[in-house]
DNA sequence: CAGCTTGATTTGGGATCCCAAAGTGATATT
DNA sequence: AATATCACTTTGGGATCCCAAATCAAGCTG
């Protein structure tokens, strides 16, 4: 599998457009989506509007309604459970590649200064939008330095790919923010960044120094952190803090307009 | 994730018939595909050729070629390597997970019958075609029970999707079975056979008890022993033995002409 | 004869057309 | 008034059309 980014299908670029308005919230949850209107809004024809259909359907960010036409995907929690789970576990297997790389050092420094930038959002103490991004902006870069310099162009592949749904929920959630905005929630997200980031700082060191059983198990224990975290939303009635899966999903750092 | 398999999007079936075609080596390796040749080939229109074609594109069997048009992939042994460390390591999770599941006992009586059939194969002591497929089958129901089983949905879908281009690998390299059918490679193969029916006898009895890190230590190391197997072949000028790749990756067995 | 240019043909992307199936609503019948 | 039936509308799947870009080939020029 050589380089495949960057001379992508040219209707993945309308799909990505799509997809984006959808995580963003620009239809309703459960909508249906017909052809002939998002020919209107994207100004294409229905040929082009199809295809995109077609990706985003396997990716589970719309599914088939039961007769005609595609509807919004509503992920429960269960479902971002468990695309978090796979997600995790091959990002164990690509910490442990890296680790096993011998040009990992090269990606090293990326690796490194996340983790200084999150420590920088920690010492500052509080936890604004600003701050909020940078966090979900360096953790992307962690994850993601791991992803792509483990060798295995199919992980990286696939966690991005089952990243979208997680994306959808996060971009479902953001509404309900700031009704969870409490000093409280900004304790227990800062601990968790801390706990957190104090993984990556162990990862790293495993990495660099070629442990791969310590790089794999470790990046597996910040793994089920985050399962265990969002198993606690299938008890309580609470809302999922919508930062920590954006970063976690890997995605782009996006502006929210709530 | 709800129930999706048999609603499925229709052309998926088109792309499902290429795919076949590609897999049993009716297109010549890394040829090029006009889409109007297909519309001859399949009796419909370019519209769903190209739906089919963007689908196959993802899964990596076919590639976009320099100017226009689609190549057939032609996947080196660090492709296939690389997709079966993927499909291993997500089967691992798949094995934690039923163990921990506790609906897992009505699957059973599934896996229980893949390893004695393997173990009937093994009893007769020659591995024909027959026999051959034979075992193939056996260890497709003894892995996909596994994936299905899990009850993480991604676990399976994303095995399947996975599998496509080692499948492809193995489909061009049927063709040079005869050469390497030497009664030499038969001994190995059997033994290679026995190994991995030790190591299903294992898994099986772990995932029975519950001790999902039994099982997950036992699918990892039976997946080792695959990309080991594997790896031999960088190095050495070897024909890869597609019943073992076949039935690892997962796919219905087919009959070749071969 | 080599290299460049230009015209013809192939080919893929997008738009439009046609049709069948499913949804919708109105009307007629009991 | 309730229900069933039928016409009308919506909508998605497939086929065809158009166009632009790219490939190929022949011819022209230095």
């Amino acid at each position: 599998m050589r380089e495949h980014r960057g001379m992508e299908s040219i209707d993945t670029e309308l799909a990505a457009r799509i997809r984006q308005d959808i995580i963003m919230g620009v239809f309703e949850e459960g909508e249906r989506l017909s052809e002939a209107r998002l020919c209107d809004i994207y100004e294409v024809s229905r040929t082009p509007i199809r295809l995109a259909l077609r990706l985003l359907e396997r990716e589970r960010i719309i599914r088939r309604g039961e007769g005609r036409g595609y509807i919004i995907y509503s992920p429960t929690v269960d479902d971002i459970l468990q695309a978090v789970q796979v997600r995790g576990h091959l990002e164990s297997l690509a910490a442990r590649l890296m680790a096993q790389s011998e040009t990992r050092a090269q990606s090293l420094p990326h690796m490194a200064r996340a983790i200084e930038n999150i420590n920088a959002v920690l010492d500052a103490g509080n936890l604004g939008d600003a701050a909020r991004r940078e966090a979900q902006a360096a953790n992307k870069i962690f994850h993601s330095t791991i992803l792509t310099a483990c060798g295995n162009d199919y992980v990286s592949f696939t966690c991005e790919q089952i990243s979208h749904l997680p994306m959808l929920a996060a971009g479902s959630m953001v509404f309900d923010r700031s009704t969870s905005e409490t000093q409280d929630h900004m304790e227990r997200a800062l601990f968790r960044l801390r706990l957190g980031n104090a993984q990556h700082q162990v990862i790293f060191e495993a990495i660099e120094k070629g442990d791969a059983v310590r790089a794999e198990g470790m990046m597996r224990e910040h793994s089920h952190t985050m399962v265990d975290y969002i198993r606690t939303f299938e008890r309580k009635d609470d809302s999922l803090t919508v930062a920590d899966l954006i970063a976690y999903s890997g995605a782009e750092p996006v502006t929210f307009s709530g």
